[in-house]
DNA sequence: CTGTATGTTGGCGG
DNA sequence: GCCGCCAACATACA
């Protein structure tokens, strides 16, 4: 599910949720999730602290306390969500914590392929995302031409790269390409001038309608809506949608609206 | 059992 | 060094 929209909702989540409440209590019920550091220095590090306003850069969520920074990334599964002390524990309820005005936020997630990172200070966090390029939210026109034009593979290896570009996942890349009429494969520095301008806008209104979905929602007119489908059509023009793997995922194009070449 | 899934990393060969 | 591809990580589902 998290890509940057669902990630934004996750920011949100813990905005109306935590925000300026204090963290009572740490209940690691899955150390698995824990990236270098331990059930018992997370605890000491964050009860009796207070979540001050988050931030997100890509597909990480920063939860600020004015101290420590708690860093979470959801992998392909993960979600928070703001609970009660006394609703039930489901299986995949990996870390709860508890917060005054009898509220528990949870990070819960089925595969766990990422989890919860700890930073010290600004430092630590700047360490923790110094792969991550730009924000694809917040990235200037400039800044996100000028990272594509220093790529000479696919524009769609170049998109879900997050060290090109910080938020866009599979479902995004391929949206964005449909709507900008890209193939694919087509090579990230051989765009034209009037091409890379379009990408750029469609990657705003699509980020945008999209954050505001808190998804990548499955609409009818978007492509999203049809890439499970069993055999897909393109919603623009109806043509039969192809399937491939790129970038080491699945990828859905429309053959007549995103023309390969030129 | 097989293949797929919205993520990231590291290794291999070109 | 850059690029594409693949396996690995852990788990569910068709």
């Amino acid at each position: 599910m998290p890509e940057l929209p669902d990630v934004e909702g996750f920011r949100q989540v813990l905005v109306s949720c935590a925000q300026g409440k204090v963290i009572r209590r740490v209940d690691v019920r899955d150390a698995g999730v824990l990236h270098g550091v331990s059930a018992r220095r997370l605890r000491e590090a964050l009860e009796g602290r207070r979540f001050t306003e988050p931030e997100r850069h890509g597909k990480w969520l920063l939860a600020r306390t004015g101290g420590p920074t708690l860093l979470l990334h959801f992998g392909m599964t993960g979600r928070l969500l703001c609970a009660r002390p006394g609703d039930a524990v489901e299986a995949h309820d990996r870390v709860l914590f508890g917060l005054g005005g009898d509220r528990q936020l949870r990070y819960r997630d089925q595969r766990k392929l990422q989890g919860l990172w700890l930073a010290d200070d600004d430092s630590g966090v700047a360490r923790l995302l110094d792969r991550q390029g730009p924000d694809a939210l917040a990235v200037g026109r400039e800044d996100f031409e000028a990272a594509l034009s220093a790529r000479r593979g696919h524009i769609k290896t170049a998109l879900t790269d997050q060290s090109v570009l910080a938020g866009l996942g599979n479902l995004l890349a391929d949206e964005i390409l449909w709507r900008a009429g890209l193939h694919p494969r087509t090579r990230a520095d051989g765009l034209s001038e009037t091409e890379r301008r379009h990408l750029y806008t469609h990657m705003r209104r699509t980020l945008r309608s999209a954050v505001t979905a808190g998804c990548v929602p499955p609409r009818d007119a978007w492509l999203t809506g049809h890439r499970d489908d069993p055999d897909p059509m393109c919603p623009r023009c109806g043509t039969h949608l192809r399937r491939s793997r790129l970038a080491g995922r699945g990828t859905v194009w429309c053959p007549r609206c995103q023309p390969e070449g030129t």
